[in-house]
DNA sequence: CCGGAGATCAACCATTCGGATGATGCATGG
DNA sequence: CCATGCATCATCCGAATGGTTGATCTCCGG
């Protein structure tokens, strides 16, 4: 029997997350928590678990659900499913980077869920089939990687400038911006200036 | 018996919705959809409802949960709950523009959320405490500001939409997307939808 | 009942952008 | 030494954008 900790600050997430735990079988859910400071609170103690579903992103917490995850892990090396709603780039990288063993979205098929937290429980990874497919787009399109430059003018554009505004600011000519927008929406695989900003925030390049 | 139908793309957040209303004596869900074309579709034909709880942000959906919102009040009548996950001022006065009953965090407890339920159907306006003492806090400083339908616009702007494809997204035509985007750089005092977007960000209206 | 605000749409026009192509100079690393 | 990557600049052109003016229509409050 694998138990469970729900660590959510959304009373109707964890009453849909403990719906669908036990109604599997061969795991149940032994405790919940709405802060990251509850759930290490818990730990300390009576904590015993073998896998944890965490919200990467606890409501008004001081504490993030990634700094929480790197604590769980290197201290009780419990696995920690990250369950959150949004899934962009940048959040996926935190939460893999701090240690969790698998991630998440809340819009992922209950099926999906139980098989990703028996994984988890056996020590494996699990990835959602939404993750997957994004990190290979990022490892396929490894050109993620933009120059200084690069950055420096992507930084310029989002933040409101225009082609002509960023030429003077760099000094360098308006063909030079426009090349390297040319440059960054192909490395993006973008095709306007606003996508390239919106995309690069979502990754968090920004 | 107050009939209920959930609409939200997420199945564990539709599962602990549909706990929670099944939980009380005088409600029950009579039907779940996961998207919002799929909401429409259904009240087409056979849909019955009393209240509809409603996900403000449709996932991948070309049609926001706003503009279902919308469609639904106009066309049925039928009160509309925005149930969602982040809520910001925006989100509110998209929601409550586009003819929501209520509006309520998913982190709302869950006492909350069935009381709400019941002055939705009763056809009372049902806001949040939260929602309330936030649209309190904007009534006290009304300094900036767009409609909510300018805010929606700004928002697609932000996430690196051309105006053609917000005028589809809004389903109006180009020139009313860029009478808005005219309308808010006159209120912003900025000059270009780049510089709306990073003042907007600035002032943390997205 | 009138006025104002918001949402909708239209047409026009100057400016700006994006896309394609091509070229030069300068490092760096194999 | 040379391929490669980066930064630089130019030109051309079609498409997108911004600015403006003007016009309904609806809803709300005085």
């Amino acid at each position: 029997m694998i138990d469970v900790v729900l660590a959510d600050d959304h009373p109707v997430v964890r009453t849909g997350l403990r719906a669908v735990v036990d109604d599997q079988p061969d795991m149940q859910v032994v405790h919940e928590v709405s802060t990251a400071e509850d759930l290490l609170q818990w730990l300390e103690h009576e904590g015993r678990a073998d896998v944890i579903l965490l919200d990467l992103r606890f409501g008004d917490g001081r504490m993030s659900g990634a700094t929480a995850t790197g604590t769980i892990v290197g201290r009780y090396r419990i696995p920690v499913l990250v369950v959150t709603t949004y899934g962009t780039d940048a959040d996926i990288l935190a939460a893999i980077g701090a240690g969790a063993t698998g991630y998440l979205l809340k819009d992922a098929p209950t099926e999906e869920l139980a098989r990703a937290i028996r994984s988890a429980a056996a020590g494996e990874v699990a990835l959602g089939a939404d993750v997957q497919r994004r990190l290979l787009g990022r490892v396929r399109a490894p050109a993620e990687h933009l120059s200084a430059r690069e950055l420096e003018v992507l930084r310029l554009v989002a933040a409101g400038r225009s082609n002509d505004a960023i030429a003077r600011e760099l000094f360098v000519s308006v063909a030079t911006v426009k090349s390297h927008l040319a440059h960054i929406n192909t490395r993006l695989g973008t095709t306007s200036r606003g996508a390239a900003v919106a995309l690069a925030r979502d990754r968090g390049m920004l």
